[in-house]
DNA sequence: CGGGATCTCCGAATCGATTCGAGAATCGGA
DNA sequence: TCCGATTCTCGAATCGATTCGGAGATCCCG
């Protein structure tokens, strides 16, 4: 029993061959006599190697065969959100054909040791709604080039990212609903991040989230004074939080909701005050995802292609890997029309 | 502009020190003079340098500074279960002091290219559930001195793990439901795999998860004829699914489904045929999560500290990258009676 | 039987950084 | 002024594998 694992080095010399051929035998690349292969293998089994170190391998050949995806919030609540699973979905489809791992980080940590987008051995990074903090990360990585891709944010000229339509696709939620003769509406949004109490909010830029503030203005376009509740997250019982305030006095006739899940909750605080929904109160939310359990209810909501979203992006850093250029890409929502919007109640 | 990008080495020629002088003043493992340390980073500004390739380092030290996560399912799917969720809580929570990365891997990938656990560098690797195929990757990480913790799966003697009272746990879950008089009762478990179609099962063996296996038997323990109809997926809508073909006909009086997601979808189909819970059914699940929107009704279910589970599982992998013995851990569920389970109906 | 084409295999360079012992320089104290 | 104790910096070895040009062996065919 050595002391330490077995080498390639070791290997060869156990079957009798050089290091190169031995390597040779384990990646393919050139063709390998039948019988000198066996004498390797046979080498190997021997002394228990079990094929090449990956990290001696990625340092040789510089493809590390993992793609980082940073997170603005804690790894643990990113998934919750219907949404950003799906997109995973369509981003690790794109990433298939390379066979790309995907590294999962978030940018604000108190560690000081962990692995920030500078110090993980990735070869592309995705971001998602990076931040302002970003910008330097993705400098360093720019200038190391690893190949870099937003979604929904904006990190330079030099990156790609897949957008979203996200001002014109509320501004056309806002324009259905005033189409129907609401005059009396409130919107809800979310807070520049979950630890900040919720309540109104009357400044756009004091929303840090682009998506947030995008969607913020395009309701806005169409009913400038509406007021805004901003609530922590993206979730149902966020969402009938905002919903039992909103409807509180004199409630408005129609809310837009900024998610499916905080439509899905302001249509359970309507429920809970006795309101029917479209009859007294017309709900929009945005994504378009399925909300487990809200039927027999169907959202009139702006449908967006996650799964898509998360494909693009993925295609793009394949791309980039593969020296093609990326495309950047919006993404347009579409608009479908379910049962919780009706006309304004007599 | 050179053609390829600086390493340390240029750094340091730059700079007018050493190779390894440059290195430590990254690295600051050892006392660097001022000046010196000023020279370096002017020079790596200059040379646009942007800090030691990842790559290399890992390479030299041994340490790649992440940490494999093998799922069963498909990513994107294995986080909309919200104990999952919470259970990569706790291991990012775990892997903090250690500032590990995740690397998110599934093991059944139609690409032949794809990073697997044998050809991802990785300094530990933790693995959900897993099932036979694995074991041969088991075996290599193994014998690569890769330290390897499983979650509530079976990995040989020598890989630590950290299980869940599902056989006793259930089978109180059901006791409970017994001592309220409850004779006929029907279970709602998993299928082999989402695909399958939906069903009535008899053989807890052809259950292929052992998670759902071993809540089958202990609530079989109690009531060894319970009908058992089986799902593709926990979530509410499955359990709608299954609620309407279990409340058909001669319906039980009580059903104990094997998730609260699930659960919750049994209630929704109680609802809908116009029964009351608990006083016309009772229900119970499993998890103890917060089913986002299912108040007013509160699960009686089975509580399990899903970040703990993730949490004991982090800190497994970090004691035995430390050296030091790590501890396999059997998690108990604790009983939590909620307002969906009465009285049998006279 | 000789010469060119093929097929295998080897040697050596390289990827980029870290680490440790040793030598040089600096400093304080007597 | 001299000496031991620190503090810095350097050289060289090493981590484990990949890659490419070329050498030797084998083979085919005229």
């Amino acid at each position: 029993m050595s002391s330490r694992r077995a080498t390639i080095s070791d290997v060869a010399r156990e079957a009798g061959v050089s290091a190169s051929t031995a390597s040779v035998v384990f990646s393919g690349k050139v063709s390998v006599s039948d019988a000198t292969r066996a004498k390797v293998l046979a080498a190997a089994e021997a002394l228990g190697y079990t094929g090449p170190d990956p990290r001696a391998a990625s340092l040789r050949t510089g493809r590390a065969g993992v793609v980082a995806v940073l997170f603005r919030e804690r790894l643990a609540s990113a998934f919750r959100d219907p949404v950003t699973a799906a997109m995973m979905d369509g981003l690790t489809d794109a990433l298939a054909p390379i066979g790309a791992g995907v590294l999962l980080l978030h940018d604000e940590g108190p560690v000081e040791s962990a692995p920030t987008l500078t110090t993980a051995p990735v070869d592309a990074a995705i971001l998602l709604g990076c931040n302002e903090i970003l910008q330097s990360s993705v400098d360093v990585l720019g200038r190391r080039g690893i190949p870099v891709v937003v979604i929904e944010g904006d990190a330079g000229p030099d990156v790609p990212q897949i957008l979203l339509d996200n001002v014109e696709a509320q501004r056309t939620a806002a324009e259905h609903v005033r189409s129907l003769g609401h005059e009396r509406v409130a919107l809800v949004t979310l807070t520049k991040d979950a630890t900040r109490p919720r309540g109104f909010i009357d400044d756009p830029s004091r929303v840090a989230v682009e998506v947030t503030r995008d969607r913020l203005r395009g309701a806005r376009q169409v009913y400038p004074d509406a007021p805004a509740y901003a609530v922590g997250a993206s979730s149902i019982d966020e969402g009938l939080a905002a919903g039992r305030v909103l409807l509180q006095g004199e409630r408005p006739t129609a809310i837009i909701a900024q998610s499916d899940l905080l439509a899905a909750g302001v249509i359970r605080a309507a429920e809970e005050a006795g309101l029917r929904v479209p009859e007294d109160l017309s709900v929009t939310g945005f994504d378009g995802i399925t909300v487990d359990g809200l039927a027999p209810y169907a959202l009139t909501t702006l449908v967006q292609d996650a799964i898509a979203k998360g494909r693009a992006a993925g295609e793009a850093v394949v791309a980039m890997l593969e020296g093609r250029d990326p495309a950047s890409l919006t993404l347009t929502c579409t608009f479908r029309r379910g049962n919780t919007t009706g006309p304004v109640p007599a």
